[in-house]
DNA sequence: ATGAAGGTTCCAGTCAGGGGAGGGTCAAGG
DNA sequence: CCTTGACCCTCCCCTGACTGGAACCTTCAT
């Protein structure tokens, strides 16, 4: 299998795929002719990083991921550990995430939205300590 | 005022405001020495693209907003269209982060966490269609 | 023989700064 | 007068996870 098949069953891009082979994630043998070729097991490491991508986990996560998987032995403890890890990291992203939208929708909703030059948000931004209102 | 004391009333690193300077948010004049001799309408600037920045407006965003901000024949409107944007991008965000969130919480309440080997967040992300279950 | 559609490598850019080298400046103390 | 330490300066490389593009090679169909 060539790089566009690889790319086309796997979803990835190709460029995102030989970016993969650059950092050791994967290492597809090579044709004669120079081109990457794939066999049914690189498909298959590309799905997995695919999913765990999606996923949010980093590259590196990934790599240790992958390792896990291969290694028979493991303890799945391990697994969940470094799930709970990436878990408790987009718990604190989502929360950063809300604060800001729970501010900015507030301002936005105060904000007249016309052609008049008078606006809360810029208000809120240049400091006015919005007092006593 | 020196940027030292710059950096500490307005809580940004000082690489942060020689960066704002670099590509243009701020121009604070120079000493004899060639120190950077910050103003009270400096340190206005800055607190300002911090909240902005604390609010998650990219750079580009806060150059139009400090453009609104000077502008004041602005309309209200153009500054509310442009933090819908910004609101619409961060519910975006927050929903993806919430799938995997949920995604993934799932599979680590399904994993045991010992020392074993068989682990279902492993066989999810191998691809295993996880069926009839 | 030619043209299109694939493949290859390598370089540069993204975003918003962070780290550190190498060097100049300033105020206080000995 | 000299030194010490705390500032300040510029310059360059690094981050994550790719993406875009240039310049070039291979394969296949016409």
């Amino acid at each position: 299998m060539n790089i566009g098949d690889v790319s086309s069953r796997s979803g990835l891009p190709a460029k995102t795929i030989r970016y993969y082979e650059d950092i050791g994630l994967i290492k597809p043998l090579r044709s004669a002719n120079g081109y990457r070729s794939f066999v049914a097991a690189d498909l298959h490491r590309l799905a997995f990083l695919g999913r765990a991508r999606a996923l949010g986990f980093t590259i590196e996560d990934c790599r240790t991921l992958m390792a896990l998987y291969r290694d028979e032995s493991r303890a799945s403890a391990d697994v969940k550990h470094l799930a709970q890890e990436h878990l408790s990291k987009i718990e604190g992203k989502i929360r950063d995430l809300q604060t800001m939208h729970d501010t900015l929708s507030e301002l936005v909703k105060c904000c007249a939205g016309d052609d008049r030059p008078d606006c809360p948000i810029l208000r809120d931004l240049s400091g006015i300590s919005a007092a006593l209102s």
